[in-house]
DNA sequence: AAAATAAATTGGTGCGTTCCAATTGGTTTT
DNA sequence: AAAACCAATTGGAACGCACCAATTTATTTT
């Protein structure tokens, strides 16, 4: 036996065992919801049991599976039953990406666009100094016509040289991937919900009552450069954060 | 020089590292943010490189640092300022730990206890049968006497057959602690926020115009078995949800 | 039969080595 | 100077080994 992995080169194993595993379970190719155990899955695909264990970690980070020392290892149940909802899992990054709905992007209006001096949260948050200048970007977003977010992004001058009003209008990831060959990766949010003022319920079209949630976090791209400092308020209809918490290792 | 560590045994190394790391990077050992390189600290540390990379990536993942390859380690300068709201990133489990305050655990007011059949919703959730039932479990929880969360909780009696009031108004995950000597290390969790309802403005002190941040999810133990559905409404200041979020290896 | 014990199974931890790949910084060339 | 090149640094991937620890299964004892 010599292993069966079809290696789309330029992959590491550990990734390409994992996607495969997952691949099998979701087809249903462990009907008793027990894998094989690790030694048997390195001989299988041909691999060291150490790269086993590492694409068998990551399906245990992302909830798909769960191990038990002794015992075996296990499909988790519910990622078989509703494995719909773990597609968006501690994945949201890239908002026009994350509020994708049938294919179809949000569209944005850009409501404000200029350069000003970095607040101190700001500098804090990206990592700037005393003087430093970031654009503000205030956006609203748009589903098949119907308003759901603003967003006030702060994005640092030094970062992005070239912004403008152009790009700004669509997506600035896009434009981060096709000029500086970077990808945004990390972020980290906060969570949380308000009531409505003024501005939100005229943007949002929100009830005096109705609330909005908030998302509040800094975007880092892959080699950790702070990219972004961003609110977003939200439609509370359009607030729903899936997250699968898992307490090993700490 | 021969190693550095207090270990206090029966804990593994790489855990022992990184909560050593972890500490020196809160009092800020490392003024340019920059760590070590990974053979250094090997040999600082007295352990395998692989014992160093395993703890860093534990850092990782929590985003206490991130990782640049051929440039080096660093820490994530959002830590050093804002480390008090790292405490609960990723882990909100066990909701009298998740909200402790300096030591201090929510009390409990029982509002509710009886047992139903499931529905379908739970079924599905909790992995049950048609004709199972669950116990209903409401209360209320307030820290320093102010009220804070509404939290109604399923919990299949096939699971816990020994439940009654009192063990209902302490902490049902120390008594399945100290009974069935298992824990419970994940959830799989969905935020969402909606305007207040009569009762909630009525036992969380909310005026009307003010909204309740909703945690609704499900509680598994670490042998995998679903514990328990949760629907948990806050008060919204109470309602803080940090998510560090990685695009790796997916 | 029931309980205690022993053996096999299975995942966890740790070490050390080899090689690779991205980045940085200095050196040479143009 | 500017560009091209080269070498050193630094993290990433993978292997394979040795041993430990929790659990399950089989065996023995009571």
């Amino acid at each position: 036996m010599c292993g069966i992995l079809n290696n789309i080169m330029s992959e590491a194993i550990y990734v390409t065992v994992q996607a495969d595993l997952k691949q099998k379970i979701y087809q249903g190719e462990f009907p008793n919801l027990k894998l094989p155990d690790e030694r048997s899955l390195a001989e299988q695909y041909g691999v060291s049991r150490s790269s086993i264990k590492r694409a068998l970690n990551v399906l245990v980070q992302q909830g798909v599976i769960f191990k038990k020392r002794g015992s075996g290892t296990f499909v988790n149940p519910l990622y078989l039953k509703n494995h719909a909802i773990f597609q968006h899992e501690g994945s949201n990054l890239g908002v026009s990406d994350s509020f994708r709905v049938d294919g179809q992007a949000p569209s944005i209006e850009l409501l404000d666009f200029q350069v000003i001096p970095a607040t101190p949260e700001q500098q804090q948050a990206l990592f700037l100094n005393d003087g430093d200048f970031v654009y503000e970007i205030k956006r609203l977003r748009r589903l098949e016509g119907v308003p759901f977010m603003i967003e006030r992004g702060y994005v640092p001058i030094n970062v992005l040289p070239g912004l403008n009003r152009s790009i700004v209008s669509g997506s600035v990831y896009e434009y981060i991937e096709k000029t500086k060959h970077r990808t945004v990766t990390k972020s980290f949010m906060t969570i949380m919900a308000e009531p409505s003022n003024l501005e939100d319920q005229q943007l949002l079209e929100l009830k005096a009552n109705e609330p909005v949630g908030i998302m509040e976090g800094i975007f880092f791209m892959d080699d950790g450069t702070p990219l972004e400092f961003s609110t977003m308020r939200l439609h509370y209809k359009y607030l729903r954060y899936n997250a699968f918490v898992s307490l090993d290792s700490e």
